[in-house]
DNA sequence: TATATTTGTGTAACCAGTTACATATAAATA
DNA sequence: TATTTATATGTAACTGGTTACACAAATATA
């Protein structure tokens, strides 16, 4: 099957993996409306990061998930609006915004979980013929966070 | 350095290829905006389709790039805006719009090579220790167009 | 103690994609 | 030929991220 963007080699690489990722994104939303859960998919990794540590601020949440704060902003504001979340004000340090789980998610999470677990087999067999995509996307984003793709792009369009 | 994406493995992998691509996106942006171009980032791929087969619709950029064509609107008419197209009515077919590159573009573009060029070397560096992204992020793209993610899940949720 | 700096949160404006719906034209069919 | 169906484009409303700016509270410093 022909594909532009693969054609075009190293030119298309970037695009292939926002692609991927975005159809990976809408299809994951998709399950989820089907099966009636009323969760988005960017939750996932706050219930998973509160389930663990019980109680965050959103500083802490952004630092975790490595992701802007106006980005973690607006996920917590809807899942406060859907009872998710629990947020309370620092009693120490009145600009931090204390997260917990909700009741409603409490209960709700071993649910979620079996989603999750499916969707987990789904990412194991959609990988099984890349043997190699946790060492290399690894492997990239170590080249990324050292020197940004600006960075180098400005080195190299100077070498030219 | 402590990850919570690659920590969770198999269900951090799709979103840290978004959190890759988005990083990448935005480099990309900063890099434009930094060396002066009045160019968007997802511009590049229509400016090379148009350089490769001269005039096409909106329907065969949509198909070509395997993108929405509500997508690819926004994007036509933005670069319209930039006066980067023409576009024309076709003769035969009042509801197709025929999609060009104006003078403008074609004046440009030996310049946007030179900093896709430098893009594509930077690629290339960040991809150093990554031997295997290609093949495998193809088997990848194989699997998710012939069974979707939902599809998949919704099969491993009944097996449990 | 008064002032300057840092930190935590919040908002606005933007870019980038999707699905769902609408509308006009072309093509197929009864 | 009249009607149905398919195609091409366009718009609206949504999710999902970013940077830039604002402001209050905490902390560091003069």
């Amino acid at each position: 099957m022909k594909d532009f963007l693969t054609e075009i080699e190293l030119a298309g690489l970037i695009s292939r993996l926002k692609r991927l990722s975005d159809e990976l994104l809408y299809s994951t939303r998709d399950y989820y409306k089907t099966v009636g859960l009323d969760i988005e998919p960017n939750w996932h990794l706050v219930f998973l990061l509160l389930e663990k540590t019980n109680a965050l601020t959103i500083s802490e949440i952004s630092q975790e998930l490595r992701m802007s704060h106006p980005a973690c902003i607006k996920i917590i504001k809807k899942m406060k609006k859907h009872d998710y979340l629990i947020s309370k004000t620092d009693k120490n340090d009145s600009r931090k915004r204390i997260l917990e789980l909700s009741d409603k998610a409490k209960k709700r999470l071993p649910s979620f979980h079996r989603h999750w677990e499916a969707g987990i087999q789904t990412t194991q067999e959609l990988l099984q013929n890349s043997p190699h995509i946790f060492e290399d996307l690894k492997a990239f984003e170590k080249e990324v966070s050292e020197v940004s793709y600006k960075e180098r792009t400005l080195k190299n369009l100077r070498k030219e």
